[in-house]
DNA sequence: CTATTATTGGACCAATCAGTCCAGAGGGAA
DNA sequence: TTCCCTCTGGACTGATTGGTCCAATAATAG
């Protein structure tokens, strides 16, 4: 569960002991962080090779689309961990309440550790490639719709009919999504415990929804 | 009104007839747009200059700190800007359930009559620019302080408790930007409708927050 | 008018960008 | 050994980057 703790860098990639991650992982992983940390189109190829300390020629056999080919990866791979931690959560035995307050302060605690250096990596590829980077575009629509998918499984699974679901899905995408934004300008956790908070309260429990008109 | 209508680029600068805006305003217009579109780092100085069919002396001579000091200049009309919407929406006469959702049906609707080419400006720029450029972090901290205020006086204004008004007002400028994000990954405005839809069941009424433990 | 300041226009620069290319290291399989 | 293929290492390139500099041109003041 290490999305849900917040820790994006952990991964696999360390089957054994202390062997070193290959070369393919370990520039994901640097991607990752640095695009995090300054969005896409600030990290220059040159900085991703120097902290994945790979050669030039490894990001293009790898990549063959470069560094687009490597925003792709980096989507999917961030999907996956999202969709795995969410799975979990759906057949954990925690309360749906302390589910959405822990994924706020995971966050927070997430934003606050690394000094407000690191925030949404598909939410700052969202608002630097939609409208011109058309594969990671794609792959961008493909992981929202994957992670809102697992949300709503998350809200299925804990007594929710379908299209309740799929709506605070959204919701609760969007407010922790939008916190964390918030969180960084402000660089207080205010937001992010308040949204956890509001969360916790308004799509815990399926009687609160009121929403039958 | 022109920001809870969901436009970003009209703003002043055109007091009489048919003149042109003076190039400073042109220049941060230009900006504003193409930052929506693509985000800060991707779009370059010689674009901005095209765009704003300015030349690159006055670039320097309007910000001497180049692009980041034409970033705290848009940082701070746009602030202006929404923070002027959300006084006049609270003095004026309509419900809170209406205006937040006129809120999100407004940023929908420009969503997609630009294609989602464009997004939330504030938002790019916090993630991309937070860690590394203190002038501009310096900028949306103060602005993202600014348009919570706003945001809380118009709760006020509706008759909440200010401590209950500032933490709604978390709330809802976490999820309208998140939603809009969300919106623009997968191309639709699903996420955008729910998040107005939302915050009007739970937030209009002063009643419904039972959160006074 | 002249003097002064504000603004424009654009040539120019060093640094950096993403991407290309290829020689050769490494490691199984035969 | 030899063959084959994956992967590494890094030199190189043309385009583009943000920024500097300064002469030419309004615009305003006296």
């Amino acid at each position: 569960m290490s999305w849900l703790d917040g820790d994006t860098t952990a991964g696999p990639g360390d089957p054994s002991s202390g062997r070193r991650p290959p070369t393919r992982a370990r520039l994901i992983r640097a991607f990752m962080t640095l695009v995090q940390q300054r969005g896409y189109a600030a990290v220059g190829t040159a900085e991703i090779l120097a902290a994945a300390a790979a050669p030039r020629g490894s990001l293009y056999h790898h990549f063959p689309d470069g560094k687009s080919g490597l925003a792709v990866a980096a989507v999917e791979e961030l999907t996956d961990d999202i969709t795995g931690a969410l799975q979990q959560a759906a057949v954990s035995k925690r309360s749906l309440g302390a589910l959405l307050k822990q994924m706020a302060s995971a966050r927070a605690a997430w934003l606050k550790q690394t000094g407000w250096s690191e925030g949404p990596l598909l939410g700052v590829l969202t608002n630097e490639t939609v409208p011109h980077e058309p594969d990671i575009a794609a792959a961008l629509a493909l992981a929202s719709e994957a992670v809102t998918g697992a949300f709503t499984n998350l809200f299925i699974a804990r007594g929710f009919p379908p299209d309740v679901a799929r709506r605070h899905a959204q919701l609760a995408r969007a407010t922790l999504d939008g916190a964390m934004t918030l969180s960084r300008a402000a660089r207080s956790s205010e937001s992010l415990v308040e949204a956890g908070a509001f969360l916790a309260r308004h799509l815990a429990t399926p009687d609160s929804i009121g929403d039958t008109p």
